[in-house]
DNA sequence: CGCCAGGCCTGCACGC
DNA sequence: TGCGTGCAGGCCTGGC
């Protein structure tokens, strides 16, 4: 589910609640995530002051000011802000008890997603070492695309997707992306020039950043912070769009399936 | 029943 | 030898 506009609204949502707040309690009703909640993660929490709530890609990054948590939403997971005498369902795994009377609450039917402790910097933990830049950030650009895909004969699609060319752009924004800078998915990423680099770079910061001002997509459970739903899959030119006809030419939208993963994009408007 | 689903790690066989 | 590459598999539940 979440992709880089889902984890960033929420990180919105919730840093209001969560900055400055004092976690008085810890719940973990299930640890079995992608991988284990630490056994000590409780007690890490428990008692510590919210300093700031960011986000690397797409891993929020909570300041404890002991140590940091990470916490990944995985393909089904959110995060809400609710208060503590709403009784939690059955994929509600973790819950942050606040001072304030809310609780930060983690669920995810598939539980792929992740709850970590780092003890200091988080962005050297082995998880996010070794991360490409931000889309959004000034590191990220036609150049670093440009050589990052050189001598690379696999999909480009597959690569905006890899997160060590670009961090945060899964499988629905990799295919809105390429429709907006006219690249068919299916290039070997090695023949891309530097201007359509450009292209593409400036196609990725705009559909994330209209994507989060939108507050995300929802596709089946996805919700904010404030249990608000996104509204920008009312806005795909292409993503689940197979047999309609495209927005801008009227051409009929074509699938394709890059590593397991089903892509989308319009054979008109689309180049290799 | 089988297949699909927004993520992402590991491991394998293969070809250069 | 060591990459890059495309797979399959794993972690899970739920909807069609």
């Amino acid at each position: 589910m979440p992709e880089l506009p889902e984890v960033e609204t929420t990180r919105r949502g919730l840093a209001p609640h969560l900055q400055g707040q004092r976690v008085e309690a810890v719940i973990v009703r299930n640890r079995a995530l992608r991988w284990p909640v630490p056994r000590d993660f409780a007690a890490k929490v428990s008692g510590r002051t919210v300093r700031a709530v960011e986000r690397r890609g797409k891993y929020l990054l909570i300041d404890c000011g002991t140590g940091w948590i990470i916490l990944h939403l995985g393909m089904s997971g959110s995060l809400q802000i609710v208060p503590k005498s709403v009784p939690a369902g059955k994929h509600d795994h973790v819950d942050l008890v606040l001072a304030s009377g809310m609780v930060a609450r983690l669920t995810d039917p598939r539980r792929f997603g992740a709850v970590l402790w780092a003890p200091d910097d988080p962005l050297r933990h082995p998880l996010l070492a070794r991360l490409a830049p931000e889309p959004l950030g000034a590191q990220f650009d036609a150049a670093w695309l440009h050589a990052r895909t050189r001598g690379r004969s696999a999909a480009i699609k597959t690569l905006v997707m890899d997160s060590h060319v670009v961090v945060g752009v899964g499988n629905i924004y990799a295919s809105e992306s390429l429709f907006h800078a006219g690249i068919h998915p299916g290039l070997a990423a090695g023949r891309l020039s530097l201007v359509r680099c450009e292209k593409l770079v400036f196609a990725i910061r705009e559909t994330l950043a209209a994507a989060i001002e939108a507050g995300g997509s929802s596709l089946r459970n996805y919700v904010g912070a404030e249990g608000r739903p996104g509204e920008f899959q009312h806005t795909y030119f292409v993503y689940g769009r197979q047999g309609d006809l495209c927005r801008l030419c009227g051409t009929a939208i074509k699938a394709l399936r890059h590593g397991q993963r089903s892509t989308f994009f319009c054979p008109t408007c689309q180049r290799r």
